[in-house]
DNA sequence: CTGAAAGCGCTTACAG
DNA sequence: CTGAAAGCGCTTACAG
């Protein structure tokens, strides 16, 4: 097998012409006789020759690549987030690494530096937790680097991120607007956040909003917000405060899930105590991600930018790359209302 | 705004040392002085200095990496294989390259022929419609190519597919053995597909499977067989055909659902003909993707073997550069059965 | 039509 | 501790 790959001499000392033959017969330049290209091309295919992309790429300098880290949870929002990090990149002739965190043992940290070999010139890091220590390994090496992120604190990157208090409050006041006044809040367990959430600075935020609605609307319902650890725990059944509440005969009149991936388990315990949505219950989320599409009915929720965010932190990169300074601080994107049966006055 | 990046020489000028001084420097090599260490990374951050990760890894040549093709659908089944694949690339310290097919204009091929000046060594295309042009496109530049996808009829690619038809001869077989008789099948209708379904071959495949079963078990239910192409619109409300059926007065005991999207649709139309799952109708499904879990209640399904298909991929993709000749045929694996609440007896 | 040479931006023995 | 040189695998003016 293949001791080591042929190269383009290889080619030539075999074929017996010269190295720039080669390399013009393989590249089906017009300026080669038709017999010496055909000779090459049959020695370059016994010997099994395959260009080294590489080579190429420093000699003809045109390449050029952006890594993404994205999180090991097997699904979720950060997918839209790639595909148009990736439209954006594709436009300006830039390829694009994924890097899933879980590939690599060691964490972000020694993905990151396992970089310093590879032809990338920057890096976007989606909902990684730990921005201080992706810094520090950028830095190391040399990468300028972006994050797409809305769980974390303490900010030690150029993050772009949804504006999850605005979004919530707008979500509330839609809520109240259409007549419910009790209306609950489900997701806000922080400390049993499983790890993938981060510090869940999103939850902060999106309880945040909610509350200024409320409080802008003179309604008080802090006993109608339910702390659920289970978030994000794609598996589970049902929410047991949701199950508690109801149990107790108290029916809200809305329930806004801190996610879209919320709805779900809250719409089967809403179904286990017979409500039915939205006849009995109002039921709204935040992200638009696919979860909203998937449920019965399906949600009305906060969108989102996908678009934008892949956008802008392709942007920001680019200007790092290209020396600018940038400096440490939030990006806020809007997100905007998407209606849908899950809120429609029956 | 950097002209032209600044190289090593640039920095070796500047700093008034050689080339060689500078990248030890810069790589924190021991054998050069406090002073001179500090100096020329004073010099390289000044000039904004970033190494070339092309150059890095055509000098050390330990770089390699894979490209994957991934379909257009913003969601869906491609993610965990893209996932796997990145497992096991990364494994064998191998980089990976996500190329959204509508990234490019001009289609796959168009694609493909831009990857000849990038550093990778194969392609893995998930679910792109024409094999021949692919293989056409990544012959012209050398470069190997393994597919991933149940759609395609005439193969050109080596391809890897899960067994549809066994997995679906199980579900089916599953469900009789769970006293069902009267067995609906949705999500039949080749001609009205839409394209990021391709030709469909899974999807005849399942069907194929269904009815083995049933004729095995020696029951007749063709007219339960719904044709919907509304198959993959993640929008679609309900399932007009089923709705007809339902409306007709008859109820079917279970419900087989061609690939998991279809199952919220499916649930939908039950629901609002005041039908509930499982205990007046069992449902089931194909793919076990997320659409299996979101759903109320989840989903009981045929588990595509996601990470074997991305293991596999990149095997064959690794045999194939190193020098061996691929096979175009289909490497079928094994779907598993996952029970869950929406077949469960009552 | 063809070949020898320079060079893409690095790293690493090899000599000081 | 430091520098000049070779070389990773290609492509492309530059001369024949």
């Amino acid at each position: 097998m293949a001791a080591a790959r042929a190269t383009l001499a290889d080619v030539a000392r075999e074929a017996g012409v010269g190295l720039a033959t080669v390399s013009r017969a393989l590249n089906g330049r017009p300026d080669v006789s038709a017999e010496t290209t055909a000779r090459v091309r049959e020695v370059a295919s016994a010997l099994g020759y395959r260009p080294s992309g590489t080579a190429r790429a420093l000699r003809r300098g045109s390449f050029s690549a952006l890594s993404v880290i994205v999180p090991d949870s097997d699904w979720g929002w950060w997918e839209p987030v790639l595909r148009a990090a990736a439209s954006a990149a594709g436009e300006a002739g830039i390829h694009l690494f994924v890097h899933p965190v879980g590939t690599v043992e060691g964490g972000p940290e020694s993905l990151i530096e396992g970089l310093a070999d590879v032809p990338t010139e920057g890096v976007i890091a989606i909902s990684v937790p730990d921005q201080q220590a992706i810094r520090a390994a950028c830095d190391r090496i040399g990468l300028p680097v972006v994050a797409i992120d809305d769980s974390t604190h303490s900010l030690h990157l150029p993050t772009v991120t949804v504006d999850n208090r605005a979004g919530a409050r707008a979500m509330t006041e839609h809520l109240i607007e259409r007549g419910h006044r009790r209306i609950a809040f489900v997701g806000a367990a922080l400390e049993e956040l499983s790890d993938s959430w981060g510090e869940g600075l999103f939850i902060e935020e999106r309880l945040a909003g909610h509350r200024e609605a409320l409080e802008a609307a003179g309604i008080r319902s802090d006993d109608l917000v339910l702390a659920w650890g289970g978030v994000g725990s794609e598996g589970a059944e049902i929410v047991p405060p949701l199950d508690d509440l109801l149990a107790a005969g108290t029916v809200p009149d809305a329930i806004f899930c801190v996610a879209d991936l919320v709805a779900p388990p809250v719409l089967r315990t809403l179904a286990a105590h017979g409500l039915s949505v939205p006849a009995d219950v109002a039921v709204a989320g935040f992200d638009d991600e696919r979860a909203a599409l998937l449920t019965s009915p399906q949600l009305t929720t906060m969108r989102q930018p996908y678009d934008d965010m892949g956008r802008l932190a392709v942007d920001l990169l680019r200007r790092a790359i290209a020396g600018e300074d940038l400096p440490v601080r939030r990006h806020t994107l809007p997100a905007t209302l998407v209606e849908r049966k899950s809120t429609e006055r029956s």
